[in-house]
DNA sequence: GTCTATACTCAGATAGAC
DNA sequence: GTCTATCTGAGTATAGAC
């Protein structure tokens, strides 16, 4: 693990979250880390495979952040957690990594598309063990956690665009008042 | 207006909402209509005029088709509709085009950027039409509103990438709970 | 309206020098 | 590890022939 490859990683990353996958271009990387693109390909055997990496060490970076915020934590609570990591992300004009694979999702290999469907289902399990304690209506549990991952997805998606968390605000309110 | 001005930007529509808003190039568009991207430019002047102008068309049509359905009908039938038509999306492996645009938002004119921000906000307006006979808890009309728009939205992205409409149906459950 | 030809930029990838 | 050089292919855009 050189300090170059893990640099090349964090620029990648970067260009994603902030802009879409197509940004992260080994040109684009290269520059960024001020080498060319032809000794970017010495790091990464090729771009799919650069792809890949990306998404499974988001899937684990995201999930540790989580946890570590959430120890010894009401269910309730650990939802408001994901709330303030997504409102986080918009502050920091970021996206959630899996949105951006999603929207080119028809230009990724097999293995990245597997990739970003664990993340939401892991997602959506982590959601669903936070509502253990929470009695909701007519609605199941499994329909709710999805609820709440789907609205928090297309929240950040819209607010991005708009520049203005209204929707985030919207989907915390609506946790709030379970 | 010609016929292959309005084939081409048929084709382009396509593209966006099958793929992303990159794959609607001129190149694209020229091959599957049978001529020359440079005869493209014959019809548009430039790309970017190209994608502005398919997000108004798309908004115009979109609120078209939505009127046409829900003529006569309840506020939480006016839900159903809505909810129709994005799970049409998914069995026609569509997004909406605002979501491409949100996803493509860095590489977008100020005009189609607000073009995007538009059809949310008339989206969300037409949500809090449907709301207006709906009394639910303590979570208000204008943030219920946001949610089921947000949760629209990424439950179709989500959706499209694991090809299973498990997120859309949660949102539907919830919308008849109401 | 559509064509060819051209110019430019960007992307991924590889061979081979240092 | 990083470089230069080179290849292929995709994109926007223009000038000018037909």
């Amino acid at each position: 693990m050189s300090d170059t490859r893990e640099h090349l990683k964090a620029i990648a990353t970067d260009q994603v979250c902030t802009k879409n996958l197509a940004a992260a271009s080994f040109r684009e990387m290269g520059k960024a880390a001020g080498i060319k693109s032809s000794s970017v390909h010495y790091h990464f055997k090729s771009r799919d495979a650069l792809v890949l990496e990306l998404i499974k060490d988001y899937h684990r970076d995201f999930f540790q952040l989580l946890d570590e915020r959430s120890e010894d934590v009401s269910g309730k609570q650990r939802l408001q957690v994901l709330c303030d990591v997504f409102t986080e992300y918009f502050t920091q004009d970021r996206q959630c990594m899996a949105s951006a694979y999603s929207a080119g999702s028809f230009e990724l290999t097999d293995d990245s598309v597997n990739a970003a469907e664990e993340f939401y289902e892991a997602l959506y399990e982590w959601v669903l063990e936070s509502l253990a304690s929470v009695r909701y209506m007519s609605l199941g549990r499994e329909a709710l956690a999805r609820l709440i991952v789907s609205s928090l997805q297309g929240a950040l998606v819209a607010d991005r665009l708009r520049n203005d968390a209204v929707n985030l605000a919207a989907v915390q309110d609506f946790i709030l008042s379970l």
